[in-house]
DNA sequence: AAGTCGGGGTT
DNA sequence: AACCCAGACTT
């Protein structure tokens, strides 16, 4: 009996006549989103970028920017880096912006300015794995393979009962090879769509309209009545907390940051200088401020600054005593920041002479920025600089500060 | 196979 | 809070 009903059901899955409904489904009800107004491959690639991890009403906006600001391969191949970060910073995962620059450098140098056709000339470039390549592939040039994300995987493992994980590469194979023999031969690109908006707007997380369901009737899932069950997950690590000693160094209204590494955490962007302490392993939430001797301070601030020419300053500060702001706590994927800061104010220079290191000299197109490591911000205009927003609590503290401090002048 | 990488939207 | 999101890459 159990075979009988697994043989029907392989059966009504290899249907055409399942496919053409999903199609149907899509045609007619399907969201209108910018990147499906083209064909142009590269927008594809940096809307499936844009996309990886985060959620369409998100990107609209950035999506529309960034094709604004460089409208192909070659233009974005011919920006700096600094100014492709400035335009996605809030979008979060900064190593896929770094990648989509250093992809189109890789078209331009090795295929000509000339986007790969096939899901195996995508999948060589930076940033573009295995789903992005399938959606690139499939959506903008045609080719007959899968796409499978988030979405997909949770309509799959509903359909099909899937009792296993959906991360490990045994699932991924065999949701594959379901997906190779199901899947539009006319219109391969809707139909991998078509399965990701039916899992975005109908098979969604936490509820799921199955009422609207164009496969509702061959559903394991919801015909067992337990659709919510899937997708199976294998439990996640926990989250570290850490805490993180920040110096704010003011001048006037300007505020010292410094560019991060170019890999690893908020990779490229600018920050205020900063030491992680490790919260001892005691599960202790530990809301209160931690307790910093005077040569602590010290220490963290010499890890945190690359440039030693402040140590004279900061230590007399350190030695009256600094008040510590915060705490704020700032969530990651992976890890809890409880960002804690001082703020060191130093004296304004007396010279008329421009600082060598403010946005205005840096904004004058000189190319020789790969030294630059260091910026004074000022808190009217940040604009030209990628902050992370991690920070943008402590921002608006100092912004605030200013402002009421300008008002007691008047 | 597990860990690293943001930020926002939802329950 | 926890979970999720049109994942890729490193270890």
């Amino acid at each position: 009996m159990k075979a009988f009903i697994d043989h029907d059901h392989m059966d009504m899955l290899q249907d055409q006549n399942l496919c053409t409904r999903l199609l149907n489904w899509y045609n007619a009800s399907h969201r209108d989103l910018p990147w499906r107004k083209t064909g142009n491959p590269y927008a594809i690639w940096v809307s499936e970028v844009m996309l990886q991890q985060t959620q369409v009403k998100t990107v609209i906006p950035y999506y529309e920017r960034f094709l604004q600001r460089f409208p192909s391969v070659n233009e974005l191949a011919a920006a700096d880096l600094e100014d492709v970060l400035m335009v996605w910073s809030g979008l979060g995962y900064y190593s896929r912006a770094r990648r989509l620059w250093e992809g189109a450098n890789y078209i331009l140098q090795h295929l000509n300015g000339q986007m790969p056709g096939d899901y195996d000339g995508l999948l060589r470039i930076p940033g573009i794995g295995d789903y992005t390549a399938g959606a690139i592939a499939s959506i903008a040039f045609g080719q007959r393979i899968p796409a499978i994300d988030g979405n997909v995987k949770r309509v799959l493992s509903r359909l099909l009962a899937w009792n296993e994980p959906v991360e490990t590469v045994r699932s991924l194979r065999r949701f594959k090879e379901r997906l190779l023999a199901w899947q539009s031969v006319e219109n391969p690109g809707d139909f991998n769509q078509a399965l990701m908006e039916l899992g975005a707007m109908v098979c969604t997380a936490a509820k799921s309209a199955c009422g609207c369901c164009p496969l509702a009737d061959v559903c394991r899932g919801f015909l067992g009545g337990e659709a919510l069950l899937y997708p199976l997950k294998k439990p996640k690590t926990r989250r570290k907390d850490i805490t993180r000693l920040t110096f704010v160094l003011r001048k006037g209204n300007k505020i010292y940051v410094q560019k991060r590494p170019a890999k690893g955490l908020l990779a490229g962007l600018w920050e205020f200088p900063g030491s992680e302490i490790e919260d001892s392993d005691g599960q202790s939430p530990n809301d209160g401020l931690p307790d910093i001797s005077r040569d602590e301070y010290m220490v963290h601030f010499q890890k945190a600054l690359a440039d030693r020419g402040f140590d004279l300053l900061a230590e007399e500060q350190f030695r009256r005593g600094v008040i510590l702001h915060g705490p704020i706590w700032y969530t990651f994927s992976h890890r809890r920041w409880k960002i804690i800061w001082v703020i060191i104010d130093l004296p304004e220079p007396r010279s008329p002479f421009p600082l060598r290191e403010t946005e205005g000299d840096y904004s004058s197109n000189s190319k020789d920025e790969y030294s630059e490591i260091s910026r004074w911000v000022s808190l009217e205009n940040s604009g030209q600089t990628p902050l992370p927003v991690a920070f943008s609590g402590i921002y608006e503290s100092l912004q605030s500060e200013l402002t009421s401090s300008l008002q007691e002048l008047e």
